[in-house]
This record gives C-alpha cells, sequence and structure tokens, in this order.
DNA sequence: CAAAATAAAGCAAACGTTTGCATGAAATTT
DNA sequence: AAATTTCATGCAAACGTTTGCTTTATTTTG
C-alpha cells in the first residue's frame, strides 16, 4: 500500500489535518512546520491520492472530451482536424492543471453511455464535444444534467444556452468566394460534402452571398454534393461537361479536394492553369499535396483551446455568460489557384501572388 | 447533491450494503430484493460515484496513454499514426470498460509530471507508451513503481522487463527492398530519418539484408538521411546526379516520401515511370498523394490494440509473462512503383502488377 | 498584569462506496 | 423436532482525503 497522509503526520508528529493544509500551503500553518512536513513528504515518496481528494471536493480537475463519432471516412478525415483540437485542449489543460479523459465508444451509443459514466460517475467536472451535429443526445443530457460544457461547432438548437466555439462559416466561405472572383473567377463551382450539415449550409449561403455581392447571379448546377467518398470524379465530370464551365470551385473537405484533384489529375485537367482550388481546413493533406492546396485555416488548434478555456470558466463560476467564441478562419495562399486576365481568357502562363 | 448509495437504501428500505451488492448483481441477493432496488434506482436515477468506488477498490479501470513528445513536425507525422494506435486503444478499452486518460504535456518533463500524477494520485491502474526513446525517463519510473505498462515501439533496454508491442522493422524493410529486387531492381536507395533511432538502424540493416541475400553489394552512399524537414530535395538531388542513379527507394516515413516526390516532381522525373518509391507506415497521406504511394502497413491500429490488451492482462494480473507482440507489416502495392524488365532498362511502357 | 486577540495545530465528521463479519430466518438434514 | 446448513440481509469499518470547529499556546492590548 502507497504512502498516506497519515503515514506522513505519524513521521512528522503532526495530524493528518495539518498535513492536509502543509499540502495546500494553507497560511494557517508555521513555515517551521511546513518545513518539516515538506521533508518527511520527500523521505517518504508520499503523493496525494486524487481519488479520495475528488470524493471530498466533488471535483477532479478532469475534463472530459467526446469525439465526434466515427463513421467511415468523415473519421479519418476529421482525424487531422480532431487531432489539432485536442492539442488545443490540451494546451490549455495542462496550463490550468486538468487532466484530460476522451471517450472510447465507436458508436453513438457507446459514446452517449461513454458521457454519462463521466458525468454520472464524476469523473470529470466538465465536458467539450467535438462537435455538434443534429439529433444527437448528448448535449440535451447535458443541459438537462447543468453539467458544465462547451461545444466545437455550431449547435443545432438552444444556442444560447451553450456555450460554443466555432468558425464563421458563412464569411469564411464569402470570404473563400471573394479571393477568387478578386482573381477574376466568375464561374466558380461550390463542393461540399452532406449538404443536411448545418456548416455546409452555411458555406454555401457564404459562396452565394459573396457571388451575388459582386453581381454574379447564382447558379445551382454550380453547387454538387458529394455523398460517397471517391464520388468527386463523377462531380468532376459533370463540371468538365459544361457548356461555361467553373474556372475554379470551393470545396468543402481537404479529403474531397484531393480527391478533386486526382478526379482532374487523370482527365487531364492541370491545376492552377485550367482550374483553381479553394479548400476548407489546412491540415497536413493539404500541405502536403502536390500542388499545395490553398487553403481556408479553420485554426482547429484555437478552437479547441478556447473551448477548453470556455469550459474551465464555467466550471469556476457556473454562471458564466455563455458566449460563444468565433474563431476567424484565414485563406492561405498556396499553389492551387491563379489569376485571371480580366477578360478571363485562359491564359497558360501562370499569375500567382 | 446527487443520489447516493444511502438514498437508494432508503428509498427501497435496506441497508446501502444490499445495494451495492444489488449493483454488482451479487448472488447472495434475492431476485425479488434486486428487482425492487433497481426500480428505485431508476426511479431515482442512481449512478454510482466512481471515485468513491476507485477509492475502496483501490482501482479506477483507467488507463492512461502517454503521447509521444512532440517535438516540431515529427508531431505532425506522428499525428496521423498516433491517431490509429489511439482508435486501437480505444476500442480495446471499450470491449473491457476502461477509461483513458491522455497526458497534456507537451514538453518531456510535463509528461513525466503527467505520468506521476496520473500514476501516484491513483488516477490510472495502468500505462500506455506510446513510444519508446532514448534517455526517456518515463519507462524506468514505471519499472521503479512496479505500475503495469505496454510500450508501443521497442524499448531501449531492459527488454525483456517490459511487454512491448512492435512491428518487426527490420523485416519489414528486407520485405520491402526485397519486393523491389523481385521487380528486378537492383541499385535501390534508401532514405531515413534520424539515424540515431533504434527503429531506423534497424530498417536499415533490413535493407542491407535484403540486398546481400540478394548478391547485391551494399553501398553506403545508396543509404542517405534526412535530418531537417524539406531537406528531401538536396537528397533527392545527390542521388540523382550519380552515376548509378537508383532506380527505387525505400523511404522511412510518409512525409519524407511525399517530400521526395515533390522533389522528384519539381525536377521532371517520373514515379513510377523513372523511380519507384516504398514508404513506411501507411497513412491517409500515403493513399492521398498522386500517384498513391507503395507503402508498407504498420496496422497502428493493431498495435494500439495489442498494447492495450497488455496492460489490461498485467492489470488483473501482474505476474503475466512480459510477452512483447510483434505485429507483422504488410506491404500495401499501389501506384508509386514499377517493374523493371529483366535487363534493367529504362522501359517506358508500366508494367505494374 | 489580566483580558482579549491572534496564531498554530488537532479532532472528528464527512465524501460515497465496498466488503468481512454477524445476524436472523428459512430450508435441509439427522 | 432438534441440529445443521444455507440463504438473505444488515452492521460497521475501511479507503485517503478535506475542512469546520475546537483547543491550546502565544502575542498583543488596555
Amino acid at each position: 500500500m502507497a504512502i498516506t497522509i497519515k503515514d506522513v503526520a505519524k513521521a512528522a508528529n503532526v495530524a493528518p489535518s495539518t498535513v492536509s493544509r502543509v499540502i495546500s500551503d494553507s497560511r494557517h500553518i508555521s513555515e517551521k512546520t511546513k518545513k518539516k512536513v515538506r521533508q518527511v513528504m520527500n523521505e517518504l515518496g508520499y503523493h496525494t491520492n486524487l481519488n479520495a481528494r475528488g470524493l471530498v471536493q466533488q471535483s477532479t480537475k478532469t475534463l472530459g472530451v467526446v469525439l465526434k463519432y466515427s463513421e467511415s471516412d468523415a473519421w479519418k478525415l476529421g482525424n487531422l482536424f480532431v487531432s489539432e483540437v485536442l492539442q488545443g485542449i490540451s494546451a490549455h489543460c495542462q496550463q490550468h492543471g486538468y487532466s484530460i479523459m476522451i471517450t472510447t465508444g465507436s458508436t453513438e451509443e457507446e459514446i452517449y453511455k461513454d458521457v454519462g459514466r463521466m458525468v454520472q460517475g464524476k469523473q470529470v467536472d466538465g465536458i467539450i464535444v467535438l462537435y455538434a451535429k443534429k439529433n444527437d443526445k448528448v448535449v440535451p443530457f447535458l443541459l438537462e444534467k447543468a453539467i458544465p460544457f462547451s461545444v466545437v461547432g455550431k449547435p443545432m438548437e438552444r444556442m444560447n444556452e451553450i456555450m460554443f466555439v466555432d468558425n464563421d462559416n458563412m464569411q469564411a466561405a464569402k470570404d473563400a468566394t471573394e479571393f477568387l472572383i478578386h482573381r477574376n473567377h466568375s464561374r466558380i463551382g461550390f463542393i461540399g460534402d452532406n449538404p443536411t450539415f448545418q456548416v455546409i449550409q452555411d458555406r454555401v449561403e457564404g459562396y452565394y452571398k459573396a457571388l451575388e455581392e459582386h453581381g454574379i447571379r447564382r447558379d445551382a448546377s454550380y453547387v454538387k454534393f458529394v455523398h460517397t467518398p471517391e464520388e468527386e470524379g463523377a462531380v468532376v465530370e459533370e463540371f468538365l461537361i459544361m457548356e461555361a464551365k467553373p474556372t475554379a470551385l470551393v470545396i468543402s473537405t481537404p479529403l474531397q479536394g484531393v480527391g478533386v484533384l486526382k478526379a482532374l489529375h487523370k482527365r487531364g485537367v492541370h491545376v492552377p492553369d485550367e482550374i483553381s482550388l479553394v479548400v476548407f481546413n489546412k491540415t497536413l493533406i493539404t500541405e502536403m499535396s502536390i500542388p499545395v492546396l490553398t487553403s481556408i485555416d479553420t485554426e482547429a488548434f484555437q478552437l479547441g483551446y478556447e473551448a477548453s478555456r470556455g469550459v474551465v470558466e464555467l466550471i469556476n463560476n457556473p454562471d458564466t455568460f455563455k458566449r460563444s467564441v468565433i474563431i476567424p478562419a484565414k485563406i492561405e495562399p498556396r499553389e492551387s489557384h491563379r489569376k485571371l486576365t480580366k477578360d478571363n481568357s485562359s491564359v497558360i502562363n501562370v499569375t500567382m501572388e
């Protein structure tokens, strides 16, 4: 059995309570005793049993992180994003002495159970949810139990009762589209995945908004959704056979971006000479591809960091205003886009900035 | 305050101990009482306080995972590998009712502290270390404290006191090299990162072994190490100016693989027509590149799963034999290699299988 | 110099479980 | 029918802390 506070007390000839107060550096203990007790603690190799402390303090200084339900390849994609978010959470937790417990479930039901265990089993003081989706049971559960939590992403409902951290996806898509418009593109396509996700809808909206503000007619045939992996080929095909085919595409995930790149490559269409690509989420994938993809950096690390900050604030003061943080996304110009000449002709001479 | 076992006991008109035994489904309790107590538990919404249980049972059913020290981009690389390992651990933990706590530290010192807290604070029953490196303080600490733990990777020392899970890197490199030899390559280069890592040394050895067994003279000028990121260009250059330049390369990380691919691309050298590439670690990166890289799948998920299995066994029976598990690596033929004709001439006509 | 204020440390209850042992009732054996 | 075994439950101690209250010793104050 390990050394307990009582062992230390006995060896130092003081009461257990005194040892406890030395640990918390209480000012009710004389420096002399502190010194003595600390010495004994070192000699004996004492370490606080956090279970016991957690029991009496009703707090474990641990945050639970709910990892997204991993369906097929969406997970692999999320992977890079998720681990960067996780790093942000880690960084903040480290700074504030919190531990991190993650869910292990791989199905929706398992994850829900994990959360129940963490929360009701008092294993964690708060929860970070990565991230919001519809028909989700976790968020309503946390709301009902009045657990401090924050969400990375935009909650589907009850937004003002929930603390969340997200990008302004509409704005980001608008920026991306304008980025292309400013480079004289006017026939700009959009490729997204599942349009039932709020994030995709926001992005489509931002895309349309940019077009409209620049006097370009919105045309639904320029907006395509890829539902199954590897379907990019078909979508690219559809674009290429169009009479007025797009000179640029805004694409909503790195994986799709690479898929599109491949499909174009296979058909001998050169990027960026013949078509420009801008992709959401700057990740290793976008940076590693040939050509390097111009992307929209969603600052995953920062998202995680802020989410963690949010919960911890909520833990320390449950009445904290449930603010939502919007992390600005930033265009990272790389090699997959080019500037067209004013008359939109297909100049082969690449004009990059 | 939440519902406790005592509240349930009172409401069900039994003793707390009875409730406890109902929870553990003890056979000393009659079905009738069980039914009654369970009903009350549901009505009241009772959930075990795992802190309290942990305290008395001296076990938390939680595993600590020590994430690799994240230096520069090595971390980003590890990222994909690490998260796949993590998924393997998750899967096993889920099956066996274990929770996962991860380290949050980003420096060696912070990580060491994290481990101390987890272990001495009795937050976890065991530890999984990802992964072995020299001058590591964590493994010696765990050995000294006699904590159940396993390592993903090959420990530097005291190997037979430690349970670890790894690939046979020598064999894998030999297989990869032979894979190329069987396709009539004889001038095969090797690119690795930091040669002070055991894993790299093993791979070089396997590479040499394959050559020797097939009567190809080992030549140190065919073996290059890339120490800083983005240095692949220089190395590729060195290879290309060689009189007898290699027709194939074995490369030790996906990131380097893509780096090499880029460098070759920039110099107009076509893969696989002019040079074949085989890369260690099948990841999203290798699968997404153009061309898709022929890789050596190190089965990261499986590594994690087995590591988890190991610790749990050790927890349940501390005298378990400290076996080490070798997960076979498997070549995944893709698009970055080709078969040469017998006479080694540079046939442009691609002959893939 | 007595009274009051302050400082330092100890006592004991509490946190919510689990579990060895004791108890009493019912069922089985002799 | 008494003695024994089995079954179901309760009692109370433990797990290792923290913390409100009390006690004792010391210092300050009037």
